[in-house]
DNA sequence: TAGGCCATCTGGTCCT
DNA sequence: AGGACCAGATGGCCTA
């Protein structure tokens, strides 16, 4: 992977600074003044310079944790990026030659609920203000695309029974 | 070459 | 206490 030599490289350097100094802070340090501004409020918040938390272990107990945390974090990125592409398998889009990027996959998605919601609507009811809004040979479409994904069976009842959760989200809220 | 996108590292904060 | 989550920083790759 590309980016591997680089995390490999910088995992060297930590290695290698944590043994000439036993203070792999030093650089830490340096990068977390780039952070500024701190976030103003909730999750996230970051301290000031002089609150910031103290490092109870040594050096090389750090840099263990350092290096475990990395991986975690690597593995929940990569859990996070596996949905990003599961989700870009169930979109359709135009230009299926070409990857989606995060940002597209998320607003073709959110899109694509908004048409579907009002496509079933439209089906099943067509009495809320939305669905009205919705022409039929949108839904038509929606509707063939739903019968290449889910096939013939049980089509009708599947239907009814997603259209009436969606009635009672949309009462609900 | 600038800008977009991405993976990774990192430290702070939240949650269990 | 330790893991999860988050957001900023950084640097590589790609494309217009």
């Amino acid at each position: 992977m590309k980016t591997k030599t680089r995390a490999s490289r910088r995992r060297l350097e930590a290695d290698q600074e944590d043994e000439e100094s036993h203070s792999p802070q030093t650089s830490s340090e340096e990068d977390t003044d780039k952070c500024l501004p701190y976030r103003e409020n909730g999750k996230g918040k970051k301290q000031d310079k002089s609150k910031r938390k103290k490092h109870s272990s040594s050096g090389k107990e750090h840099s263990v944790r350092r290096l475990e945390s990395n991986e975690r974090e690597r593995q929940r990125m990569h859990k996070l990026n596996n949905a990003f592409q599961a989700l870009r398998e169930v979109i359709p889009h135009v230009r299926a030659e070409k990857k989606l990027s995060k940002i597209e996959t998320l607003t073709l998605a959110k899109n694509y609920i908004n048409t579907l919601t009002a496509t079933i609507l439209n089906i099943t009811s067509g009495s809320l203000p939305m669905a009205q809004e919705t022409s039929t040979d949108i839904g038509g479409k929606f509707y063939q695309h739903y019968q290449q994904q889910h096939g013939e069976e049980n089509n009708d009842e599947h239907l009814k029974k997603y259209s009436t959760q969606i009635h009672s989200f949309r009462q609900g809220s």
